[in-house]
Parts: structure tokens; sequence; C-alpha cells
DNA sequence: GGTACCATCCATACTGGTTGGTATGTGCTA
DNA sequence: TAGCACATACCAACCAGTATGGATGGTACC
């Protein structure tokens, strides 16, 4: 089979699992229950529970990011600053209640598991560099068409950014609130629009 | 007793091990092996793992989240600002590299059990409420007296404030690295320098 | 063209270990 | 002698993981 149906059915469920439970409380059962898996079937695709997990960091929460975080930031018309303050609005938008519930799935693998689980650790680790580069490019293209002040360390500024954006995700979570999130991202984009210079 | 030196001993144990590998995940075995109390004296003390885990929010990390942030952040001689500055100065550097590698406590808590336990979420709410309304405290004191601009709404920065807060310990914890830490506190200072007016 | 063979894709049943929780007993103290 | 502060032994439920077997579909060979 080209499509792999069962280990993709597997990978989504296990995905959903443990956006709800966290990865070390997700239950194997729950996911075989939810997809109609059988064990056997699990254990053909993935050697382990920790492998399921490593897959779905690879193979559903990756791709994700790049659709949403990545691929919008890329050069483009629009001034940069601009390219980022929408994908950060989209980014919200498209956060129906339940992800606001649940959290970001990124962060809530990377607190959970990175002092734990090198593995886990040096996937989201990854994720984030590339997320952190992919910001940083875009804030020294605007440095170099000059609508971005040189006083600051675009690395530096991209760390503080995907923290805010992290920590916002995790205060609108704990509320249960979208209202806390929309407060929140304003204070993220009101901080951007003091980055122009 | 007057102390309650058992009950205590739980606490910090099962504190430790929370910390450790979140609350779900927590052993109560772990706990015990740690402490050398036995099943009989926990559930003397706890009616249940949750109660516990109620009772380490209630019991220990909110004397410790007044203790660092709220107390150092009362009226003092020094101007409003330069207190917020110099207690989130203090915090960083009162974390050993345990703390930076396992997180902050309430923020963990927060983001594990929110969406899944009521009584977890009213608590840690109840908590960055207290955190929030310090921190809009001492910003209306500061523009009371001229030192931070007007055109800000205190509420709504001190929940970006404390969400960059929670944000730089997460990007440090699944960096595994105390320069991250630094490099991100350094923007929330730097964001609090731009509220001045 | 039939067939023997073999890897892939699962299904079922089971295991040892761990979990939170309980029932019951005991010593000590007020 | 009543009750507080434990200690011990036990329980059912659940956990990740495994052993084994069967169906199916493609391939090599006569």
């Amino acid at each position: 089979m080209t499509v792999d149906k069962t280990r993709q059915a597997l990978l989504e469920a296990a995905f959903g699992e443990i956006h709800r439970q966290g990865f070390q409380s997700a239950s194997l059962s729950a996911i075989l229950h939810n997809t109609g898996v059988t064990k056997g079937a699990l254990y053909h695709y993935f050697k382990s529970k920790k492998a399921l997990g490593y897959a779905v960091l690879d193979e559903w929460i990756h791709p994700y990011l790049i659709a949403t975080w990545i691929e919008p930031l890329k050069r483009g018309e629009r001034p940069p600053l601009a390219r980022l303050k929408q994908t950060i609005s989209d980014a919200g938008d498209n956060l129906d209640e339940r992800d606001i519930q649940l959290g970001c799935p990124l962060n809530n693998l990377a607190q959970e598991m990175s002092p734990i689980d090198e593995g886990f650790r040096r996937r989201t680790d990854a994720m984030y560099q590339i997320w952190l580069e992919s910001i940083a490019d875009t804030l020294r293209e605007g440095q170099e068409d000059g609508s971005i002040r040189h006083d600051i360390n675009t690395e530096d500024t991209a760390l503080f950014i995907v923290a805010t954006l992290e920590g916002c995700m995790g205060i609108a979570k704990n509320a249960q609130s979208r209202e806390a999130l929309l407060k929140c991202g304003k204070g993220v984009l009101d901080y951007l629009d003091s980055l122009t210079g």
C-alpha cells in the first residue's frame, strides 16, 4: 500500500491522545480503541511507545510547524514585519477552542519530555531551532531593507518572540480563554511594532 | 505533633517527584521510597493522590510564589520598574541548574493539568491571578508617579509579562541552557525599559 | 500456467510489572 | 480507653510489550 492508511490512522490518533494526556499518560489502549486498530498492527509499525511518540513529532507536528509558521514567513512581496505579524494573527485565528484548551503540541511535548528523554529533547529542540532561524531571517531581511531597527540582535529577538508566543499559548491554556490569548497576542504584536526603525 | 514532620516530608518529596515527572506520572511508590514513609501514613494525611497534588500547590508552590514574586514587589523606596526588574533578575539568579532543567513548577502543573482537572486549574489560575495583580499594581504605581507610560493597559501588560517569563522558562528548559534563559530574560528586561515614559 | 514459497500486515491471547487505593492491625499517647 | 499515627498485606485495574498464528498478495521456479 502506498499510503499506509493504518499507520497514518495510528499517527493521528496518537497525536490526539498525546495532545490531550501528554506522552507519558497517553494510553496505547485508548489509541487502539479510537482507531479500531489492534495491538499487533501497532507494534508492526512502531517498535515501542517511544518510537510512536518520536514519529508523531517527526511526521505530524513537524510538518504542521513548517506549514503554519515557516512557509508563510518566506520572502515575498509584503514587508517582513507585516508577514511576521500576519503569520501570528493567522495562527491564532486558526486555533479552535480545543486547541486553546490543549495548548501548543510542540510546547507540550517539549515541556513534558525534554528533561526526561533526550530523544524527545533533540527533536523539539531542532524544531525550535528551525522556527527561530525562520524568524531571525525575517528580522534580518527587515534590517536590510531598513524597516527594522539595527540595534537589535535578530537571533536573541527571535528567541524572545518565540518565548512570548509559547507563553501566550500557555496563559490561554491555563485560563481556558481565547480572550486571554488575544490580549496576550496583542502584547506580542505591539512589541513587534516597537522593532520598526 | 505541632510540625507534622511526616506530612511535611511527604509534601516535599511529592513536590520533587511532581517537578521531575509531572503529576500524572508521579509515582506514589517513589515518594514513599524517598521519604521512608509507608503507604498507611500517606493515606492517613491525604485521602488520594489528587489531594496530595492539591496540597503541594496550596502549601508548597503557593508560598514559594508569594516569597519570590509577590513580596519583593510590594511598595518600597525604590521605583516600581526597578523593583520589577530586580525581582526578575533575582528570581533568575536563584535558579540552579536543576530548576532550569525542570522548569517552573507552577507552569508545569498548569500546562499538564489545567485541561484535565478543574481542581488543579482553579488553583493554578488563582495563583496566576495573584501574580498578575501584583505586577499590574506595580505598573500602576509607576504610572501614578509618572515613571511608566500612561498609554499602556496595566493588566494586559502584566499578562504579557507573565507570559514572557513563563515562555523564557520553557525555552530554557527545552534548551537545557542557562544561557538561553539569560538571553530571553534580557529580552524581558529590555521590554520593561520600553515602558518608561 | 500452476504452485510453492515468503514477506508483509495484521489479530488474539497472554505476561510481568506497576499503579492508586483499601482493609486491617498495632503501638503509643493523652 | 479512645483515638491518632502509622505499618503491612493485599487488591483489581491498567500498563507496555511479546509470542504466536493466520490471512493475503506478490514472486520465483518448474
